[in-house]
DNA sequence: CCTAAAACCTATAGTTACTGGAGCTTCAAG
DNA sequence: CTTGAAGCTCCAGTAACTATAGGTTTTAGG
């Protein structure tokens, strides 16, 4: 007996995506089927909201679908197989903290250059050496998986 | 006068990404085309890695290639064009701010979920409301490009 | 110098995570 | 009860790789 009202071009447009990225999240599983209108239109409620929101934001945090699913489920299962969820979160815990740390570097280096900039002075831009060093990511992701 | 030496397979072995990855950097113009050895073999140096590097690094952090395309030519023209370049950098450190403000937020709830875990209690699972808030956003990104 | 395995070459096809379009149906405001 | 916006399904295309096929080059050993 949810409210189960809102239609896929409201949902689409209140967290920033295409009608068609929904639609292909409900596809392969990754978001739950929503109720249908006696005409087959889908309709949605605030629980499917905030999922889709937070799928969006770890996509653009750089989170492969398969990681994300993972961070689903940690939540949806709230208390049953630790073990488990709790291996689940400290690697993906590890993945987070890898990235902070980059892009601190990144963020210092480019906080840099435009105070130099500002002087109108700058001789060695160090962009490149600032995400080159390979010493940020501590020992992880060498040879497998793009990530998390 | 370049040390022009390093065959592809180690390039790629040196910086954790496949080989086939680098080709496709060259024929997409985002990495500089190589020495080749008479049998047309590529042979690179200290330059080519630490450029790789960089792109393989913005990659895992999900910055797309146009704006790793945009970083790189921040990083060559060393200093012609400030203004523009300046602009590039602000719209990409507040890209990174961004990301940042949103990583730490799920960083902390992982953490709290790990130190409610340890104590075998845990009933709010607030992952996904972590990242589901929009408010962790300021405003941007609605309804344009996944980012940067 | 001569092999033979390992690494390289080009070209092409497949994968992931969407994005767009065609052709048709449903919803809701007037 | 019409009509235009929004929805539906299905299929094709894009970005950024990744794998495979079939052939050549390198290089270490004999």
């Amino acid at each position: 007996m949810r409210e189960l009202t809102m239609p896929i071009g409201e949902l689409a447009r209140t967290v920033g995506c295409k009608v068609q990225t929904i639609r292909y999240y409900e596809q392969i599983g990754l978001l739950p089927v929503p109720g249908r209108t006696a005409g087959a239109q889908r309709r949605y409620g605030a629980a499917h909201r905030e999922k889709l929101s937070f799928i969006r934001h770890a996509r653009e945090l750089g989170f492969p679908l398969p990681a994300i699913r993972e961070l689903l489920a940690l939540a949806d299962q709230r208390e049953s197989d630790c073990a488990q969820a709790d291996q689940i979160a400290r690697r993906q815990l590890d993945a987070v903290i890898r990235r902070i740390t980059m892009l601190n570097s990144l963020r210092a280096e480019l906080e840099r250059m435009l105070q130099h900039r500002r002087g109108h002075r700058i001789r060695d831009c160090r962009v490149i050496a600032t995400l080159a060093d390979h010493g940020l990511c501590q020992e992880a992701h060498h040879g497998h998986a793009p990530q998390a």
